[in-house]
DNA sequence: CAAACCATTACCCTTTTGGGTGATATTTAT
DNA sequence: ATAAATATCACCCAAAAGGGTAATGGTTTG
């Protein structure tokens, strides 16, 4: 069975160069073509294609938006963006939009065409660049471990249930010690991070996660 | 010029398998074979290879460990955890302590010898799965989204404020109101969230960034 | 061995938070 | 035009958080 794929992207050339090396592949066909987002959010769900190539930005629509809302319902298909944007913003929102891939314009027809594979595999296709930057998001905290570093063992655990939301008291009795002691802790963490509140040490926690 | 690649690896089987793919290989030469991480912990940093398949659970050490402690000084390297492991945690603390690519053990030897190539020129390879979950760690927050949705304007931004460690009179000072009219919108996104408390209620801000 | 660090508990005190009720003016939607 | 939602302020009260001081026993390490 082949991959039926649709393309959403309002620069009519890259379009049809989309459609035609797509039909060209004996494995995939394009059943489908938008020039703005307004008609590909009214058809596409119909169209059920397995996946999409989405441009994000249209004249009518983001197509961040579009993915948001089609991801609600179309959950057999899997969308790429295609697009020239690189910027971290627009990357992190189509991924938490429900994108699977997102390749700058401008990649080979070969990589585009092994995308759409990839990602109708389950995988999740992304330019070398969009990649780098999705491993960074997740190694940009790196630098400021030491302070967590001068937390010990009780603390970091401490830290880490009022980072879930208990009271003194719940961690207290998780830990099985009284809430006198907690505070103890508590306080020891505040003065190792310099902050003054929950909110603060929690914050730091999560730069660091 | 060829790639050169080190193996930390214990399993002497799988080590000696990856070293001869690599060998046979015109572009890449596999420089150096580590069976235990202490070894590989000492000389790693003077051989300076391009990249590094790396075993997460050795017998001596974790593999994230060492690429928490080698990335510090080898930034010229990339580092590929290649692994049976697929939980969450394992993989994003790999990512985090500054791996690029995360392979699951029993991907085909040519897989892995396109990762190496990949790796090498700046992407991000990772099995499906792999790339799976770290899609769906960007995702998994879609679901309760509507529930910062039925925040006012001024609710939300009351939140972010609170989330950024203001105490409810420098939210009020901020804003020019009184701190019972903070209270009060407080009081209302507690309601909507379904939390008790601060915390509960920036960890819910949180999920959906 | 002594010093340093760690985990534990206790008590005191102030500030902050959170819940409840009620009121008023403005804007929005039906 | 009337109802609903929003933003504002006030007062009361109880619970939670945070800061200070002090003491005890255990572990580690120079």
């Amino acid at each position: 069975m082949k991959v039926n794929v649709a393309i959403v992207e309002d620069d009519k050339n890259y379009n049809q160069a989309l459609k035609k090396i797509i039909d060209f592949q004996e494995d995939m066909i394009c059943v489908a073509q938008f020039f703005n987002g307004t008609s590909a959010l009214k058809e596409l769900e119909k169209l059920d294609p397995d996946v999409v190539l989405m441009d994000i930005q249209l004249q009518d629509a983001s197509g961040i938006d579009l993915v948001f809302k089609l991801t609600e319902t179309m959950s057999q298909t899997t969308f790429i963006m295609c697009t020239s944007f690189e910027d971290d913003d627009k990357i992190f929102a189509a991924l938490r939009a429900g994108a699977s891939g997102y390749l700058v314009k401008g990649e080979p027809m070969e990589k585009i065409i092994q995308s759409i594979q990839e990602a109708n595999k389950g995988g999740a296709p992304m330019s070398f660049s969009i990649a780098k930057r999705v491993l960074h998001h997740f190694q940009e905290s790196k630098m400021q471990v030491h302070d967590l570093a001068s937390l010990t063992p009780t603390e970091r655990d401490v830290l880490e249930l009022l980072s879930e939301g208990l009271l003194y008291k719940e961690i207290a009795d998780k830990k099985c010690v009284t809430i006198d002691t907690i505070k103890k802790h508590i306080g020891n963490i505040y003065r190792k991070l310099q902050v003054n509140n929950k909110i603060e040490a929690i914050n730091k926690l999560n730069q660091n996660k």
